[in-house]
DNA sequence: CCAGCGATAAATGTATACATATTTAGGAGC
DNA sequence: GCTCCTAAATATGTATACATTTATCGCTGG
């Protein structure tokens, strides 16, 4: 089983004693964060039962927690819980990403949309703002391909977080999480893409900007979907060449 | 507080020894679903807080499984959950239901491409022709309205559902899911409507049917998107004649 | 009378024991 | 050797006890 790894090199949440102050009060929301990023992380293969006693002694927790994080994460969709049977980890195929991205245009679309129709707060544009520079800075620097790589993906993270806030909808956020959800899919991986696609890309986020200022609507919800489409194709290029067959 | 109950009334899942079956083997399914259920019926206000105690006594069963059921709704988002804290009804707002339509016809509308672009298989193509055919009757009969609007709303349901699952994509049937997961607006409120709007969209279904058929993806996709369109305007007026602010 | 404070009550978080269901291992019978 | 059946082992479901946190209420003091 490939991926399979044993948690049992981690730390519990209200250990630490020093000044190091805990973000997570509880012992289940410790854990519904730290096992939501290993399953995102592909450390569970799919279709992997998950052994609660085992989780639990490879914490250092009780069943509880565990089961409370489980039950969390079941609701989110990242595991399948069958009673009595206990809960597996849910398997993607390579359609499924591809759905997931163009399920993302649409939100993203839509999000852009509602962002310029309700106009942007100045906060919001003095956020954007800065991610655009921050991307412009980190594709015309000749430093390292790495910190490159980190400081681009910061500021694309940004620039379409910001744009999600700015839409206002709970909703859309909801289906942008779920979307992003899917294993192997995370929207950081964008920094293994070919720098050219990179500065298309980034050029696109100019026009969304450009339109989300003169409050065009159709045009931010158009340019939006086409950007995040021409994610969808560099993902599918990459991943077709990593692995042939899914 | 309105719309506020509490769940004193209710029969326990296994309790039943005749030949009654019950469909949840565990006391936390049944509760996921009952709770679900109450939640999208608008039983529990806004905002409320669920006390675990109280809903365990009322219901018979002790904390844990109730506990269990409500993590699995907040992960589902019909919750939220603030640690020590507990959890409480989310609420929601008119542009929050408004923002679950466009979100809706725009999966729903991915869904007929998708369906589209597969082609359907005879199995598929038989549901949907049957639940055209029920709502025609439905629609024609000069039977009780009741019935007539229930009859409606099964095949309504049926029709949805059908392309949904020959879209194929579990991901787009999540998220059409966390749109019909908004208090109040659930689809089978469709029933509320005006005859002369309903018999209009059922014409549309009618036309998404023939482009399904077609094999026409941008077709069936645009008309899925428009037709769902048309729901949420009627649902906008239906509730904003039912309550002028909300 | 109100603000602030402290004790009590109540709610949630966690651990654990036990009940029930499932899986697995082993052997009898064919 | 294979299948089926049975029993032990294992896993999950549930209940309950206790710990910790939060909310409530009454009190003192200004």
């Amino acid at each position: 089983m490939p991926g399979a790894k044993d948690a049992d090199t981690l730390a519990r949440p209200g250990a630490e004693d020093g000044g190091g102050e805990s973000p997570h009060p509880t012992r289940a929301a410790w854990l519904v964060e730290h096992l939501r990023q290993a399953l995102l992380d592909g450390a569970f293969a799919p279709g992997t039962r998950l052994n609660e006693v085992h989780l639990s002694r490879g914490l250092n927790v009780s069943r509880t927690p565990v089961r409370a994080a489980l039950q969390m994460l079941a609701g989110e969709g990242l595991l399948t819980h069958q009673p009595n049977r206990g809960f597996t980890v849910r398997a993607v195929s390579l359609s499924d990403i591809i759905e997931a991205y163009e399920m993302r245009a649409l939100a993203e679309g839509l999000a852009a949309r509602l962002a310029a129709e309700q106009g942007l707060t100045p906060a919001a544009r003095r956020i954007l703002k800065r991610a655009l520079d921050d991307g412009d800075r980190a594709l015309e620097e000749k430093s390292a391909s790495e910190d490159r790589r980190a400081a681009y993906a910061r500021a694309n993270d940004s620039f379409h977080r910001a744009i999600l806030e700015a839409g206002g909808s709970r909703l859309v956020e909801d289906v942008v999480r779920l979307c992003q959800r899917i294993p192997q899919a995370s929207a950081h991986n964008v920094v293994a893409f070919d720098l050219a696609d990179v500065r298309a890309r980034h050029e696109g986020h100019h026009a969304i900007f450009a339109a989300l200022v003169a409050g065009d609507a159709p045009a931010a919800e158009r340019l939006m979907r086409a950007h995040v489409t021409s994610v969808e194709l560099s993902m599918i290029r990459v991943m077709s060449r990593r692995s042939p067959a899914i």
